[in-house]
RNA sequence: GAUCUGGUAGCUCAGUUGGUAGAGCAUCUCCCUUUUAAGGAGAGGGUCCUGGGUUCGAGCCCCAGCCAGAUCACCA
């Protein structure tokens, strides 16, 4: 890629620091005295101060000049005076290295003293300065005005995300979403430990993906020769560890899912499972609204939280309901003891798409995830689930047809779900075989693999356990507002960004007639376009190279095909 | 996967009926010693996402594709 006018100019300061025996990147340790946020909260006229920073915004006017100064915490205004920097006769350091040589993005360090401007701004009065490290692409430089409205934002969410950094280094407000993102993590962390649970990491790399019904990555292990998947869950090694003895464990495990990405989907995820014997699903309940009373707290100082136009409180206790009453409530209807012909019917007529895969539990499932899930705003837990579509979850202590499970509700959408965990192994091999059977049927979200080692574990017994997982990035979208997975991650997930490649004259007209029409035969394809024998290998080489065409060879036939 | 919207200077965006590609900020040159979206004067900077097509002529119209976003479908 040739460089932008800027970019040259930029290089060519490179060249003249050096020349001035100024390193722009240089080795040594910088000590700093302070940083932004500390001198403006504890601001003394006269101190002098050390800090460093990238250079964001410049006022240059003659023999003086206000710029800013960005850190980690935010930014400081510093004045650069001429014959404050430059004391002598020789004033280059002022008018060349400050003026021509430095940019906005270039990181440096001051030495200068603290004083308030006559319009009243909080500055540094610089002393010395020294360059730290230059930037040699300009940044994007949105711009704020007093009364706080933005001029040329960096919005883009396409160059936002795949530029996260200089996403993050103009955009404040997107750096105050990953720092939330943080404290949701610590203020769970210590909410377990102060309970003395522990947290524990168990593999990535599987050879059955167990835990939930979803498709997984699949790669290779080449020294074992066999297939490994990404995990989808952490849950089955989890409940091993129960069996092992463990009291209370949690993970918070990155889980892959090889699926549609939209704006509440990222092919990795973020969830947080925990587990606590002796407990059921009743004391999970308590648990969980404590839990997220103080995370919402610990992010944002208060137990409301607004999320598009839904103001939310996450202060507990949180309504609970069952999933036969909650159906009841929207529809109507009463699923208690119906048949699954029963069950399509009613949802049939509820304009429900229904298929004869569906079994009871997804019959059921769909009823209540379209009539009843949008209606639950405030945090709800929704309990009781129908035994089909829990194969984890131990049979309700009342009902045989229900499990003791619950969902967290809040604006409509899940972030939670905790079960009393099945620890009957004889049920739980049951179980298993029930989802065999609907993969079968065809419902591609039941399980096609029988865990042999996780039966094993339950065989030798696990204690009666609660296990809950949170969809963390899901919580967060809901404590900071953003309605969409892509603004709480750091990198999401998006297409590779592709390279522009060059191609000659032979190479241009070649794919213009693949254009035209893909695949074609071999020797008609180089027949049109004209080229000699030579000519044809190597561009058909060259672009066999660059991955712009395939050849195949099918029965007799040579087929060359847009890649 | 379907539909809609968008892709033009480093950034944010205009671009008329199809007729020499524009503005603000940024950059460069000059003036300016307490400014703050600093100001003033001047200059440079473009693969108009890619490839075809229609046309005397395409940023604009047509076709195909790429990337992104939104909505829906699917999926936890």
């Amino acid at each position: 890629m040739p460089l932008t006018e800027q970019e040259q100019i930029r290089r060519d300061k490179l060249t003249k620091l050096r020349e001035l025996g100024i390193n722009p990147y240089p080795a040594e340790e910088f000590k700093l005295s302070h940083t932004s946020q500390q001198i403006k909260s504890n601001f003394k006229e006269g101190e002098s101060v050390i800090v460093a920073g990238r250079l964001m915004s410049r006022r240059i006017q003659g023999k003086a000049s206000f710029a800013e100064l960005q850190d980690s915490e935010g930014r400081i205004q510093v004045y650069f005076n001429r014959d404050e920097i430059c004391p002598g006769e020789d004033k280059s350091l002022y008018n060349d290295v400050y003026k021509k040589l430095l940019d906005i993005g270039d990181f440096i360090g001051i030495e200068g003293e603290l004083f308030t401007t006559q319009v009243g701004e909080k500055t540094i009065m610089v002393k010395t300065f020294s360059l730290l490290s230059k930037a040699l692409k300009p940044l994007p430089l949105p711009k704020v005005d007093k009364d706080g409205n933005e001029y040329d934002g960096f919005h883009d969410p396409e160059q936002r995300y795949r530029q996260r950094y200089a996403d993050l280094v103009v955009n404040p407000k997107v750096k105050e979403v990953f720092v939330k993102r943080t404290k949701l993590f610590n203020a769970m962390r210590s909410f377990f430990n102060e309970r003395d649970y522990m947290e524990v990491e168990t593999p990535i790399l599987q050879s059955i993906a167990g835990g939930a019904a979803a498709r997984p990555f699949v790669t290779h292990h080449n020294a074992l020769d066999i297939p490994l998947y990404l995990r989808i869950a952490n849950e089955l090694y989890l409940k091993r560890l129960i069996v092992g003895g463990f009291d209370g464990i949690y993970e918070f495990s990155k889980n892959f899912r090889n699926e549609g990405m939209d704006r509440t989907h990222n092919p990795e995820f973020t969830a947080m499972e925990i587990y606590v014997s002796y407990k059921d699903y009743n004391w999970m309940m308590n648990f969980t609204e404590q839990l997220l009373e103080h995370c919402a707290l610990a992010v944002n100082g208060t137990t409301e939280a607004q999320f598009k136009e839904h103001h939310v409180d996450f202060k507990a206790p949180y309504k609970r309901i069952t999933m036969t009453d909650a159906i009841k409530e929207y529809t109507g209807f009463d699923i208690t003891g119906k048949s699954e012909a029963e069950l399509r019917e009613a949802a049939l007529n509820l304009d429900i798409e229904v298929d004869d895969t569906m079994g009871k539990g997804k019959l059921i499932d769909e009823i209540f995830g379209e009539k009843c899930e949008p209606n639950f705003i405030q945090p709800t837990f929704i309990t009781d689930y129908p035994k089909e579509m829990s194969p984890l979850c131990k049979e309700h202590r009342d009902n045989p047809g229900l499990t003791e499970r619950f969902e967290l509700m809040v604006c409509g959408k899940e972030i939670a779900n905790a079960y009393s965990e099945l620890n009957d192994p004889i049920d739980q091999r049951e179980r298993f075989e029930e989802q065999l059977k609907l993969a079968k049927k065809g419902d591609d979200e039941a399980s096609e693999f029988i865990d042999e080692d996780f039966l094993r574990a339950l065989e030798y017994g696990m204690p009666p356990t609660s296990g809950l997982g949170i969809g963390i990035d899901r919580l967060i979208m809901f404590l900071t507002n953003n309605p969409s997975i892509q603004e709480v991650l750091f990198f999401p997930q998006m297409k590779p960004e592709q390279k522009k490649v060059e191609l000659n004259d032979e190479e241009k007209e070649v794919m213009s007639l693949l254009q035209k029409e893909s695949p074609q035969d071999l020797n008609k394809l180089k027949e049109a376009s004209g080229l000699s024998n030579k000519k044809w290998d190597k561009t058909t080489k060259s672009l066999r190279k660059k991955a712009l065409i395939k050849i195949e060879k099918t029965e007799e036939v040579l087929r060359v095909s847009l890649a």
